[in-house]
DNA sequence: ACATAATAGTTCAAACATGAACATTAAGCA
DNA sequence: TGCTTAATGTTCATGTTTGAACTATTATGT
């Protein structure tokens, strides 16, 4: 028996899935050049995308949603508190949370980031029929959801 | 104009998008937790990957595979050579570049993590069919090519 | 009620990645 | 040949991410 015969490098999913995590590091690579005159961060997006659809979200929550631990939330938000970029707020009822909320400030930043952030993405997929994009994005929410049970 | 109507959320080229990027993020993770019993991280497992399909590559062309800096290779292959994984020798004709190989304790801990990363990868993928994995792939393939050029 | 568990957030040290500046060597060219 | 430019790898300072230990607050159970 040659090991060598059961190279993943043989297997079709394998294959496929270098492929995506190529493609995955190369755009964000991509994104942090293109985020860099707005003096934004990738995971600071992350950051403004998450407070402006769930305002007065947790910091726990928040830590959830980007899939890193709380400490970082810690470390993250007070560079961008220090920028007028949004409000931590206690809560009233519970004395250990802190509400999240964009300023305005931050909203009209994320607007700008956004507008790059959209431009690279459609550029990256323009290569990809509407159908092809949802099966796409079909199968690695299938892919995500395997995963959190593992 | 409301800005709110061109929000990305509604575009599906974007939904889609932050769904490859979460499956990335949580295939990531569990392999580093998988990969912790045989003390490997997923980047060191890429450096071995590499140096088995490409033996006596530099560090320089390491790196651009990899998608990395040159001095990330030069922080990282110390902790896998001190570990007698690969070889750094110099270079006959050009003294500047080291060509790197794996030693056999290298290649023999690769075909562990191998097998590691190959179930959890047709875990990942065993939702899709073998024509949606292929046509994933391809098109994440596009995406990287046209990013380069970006 | 009271002791125990769990939760939210912080702190800190360690690991990690990054980019600029540097030394050494090679290549191009007058 | 010599001079300039480019390439390889290293060093170092900086910034980021992580997980464990810690404080403060709330929930649970007897």
């Amino acid at each position: 028996m040659n090991i060598k015969q059961e190279l993943p490098w043989d297997n079709p999913r394998f294959r496929n899935w270098v492929a995506v995590a190529r493609a995955c590091h190369v755009l964000e690579r991509t994104l942090a050049i293109k985020l860099a005159p707005l003096d934004l961060k990738p995971a600071q997006l992350d950051v403004l995308m998450n407070l402006y659809r769930h305002p007065g979200m947790s910091q726990h929550d928040l830590a959830r949603k980007l899939l890193v631990g709380r400490s970082n939330i810690t470390m993250l938000l007070p560079q961008l508190e220090s920028r007028g970029l949004l409000l931590r707020e206690g809560d009233e009822k519970d004395k250990r949370v802190l509400r999240l909320n964009l300023t305005e400030a931050g909203e009209a930043l994320l607007m700008k980031a956004l507008k790059v952030h959209m431009a690279l993405i459609e550029k990256a997929m323009s290569q990809s029929t509407p159908e092809q994009c949802d099966m796409i994005g079909e199968q690695m929410r299938k892919i995500a959801d395997v995963l959190k049970e593992a």
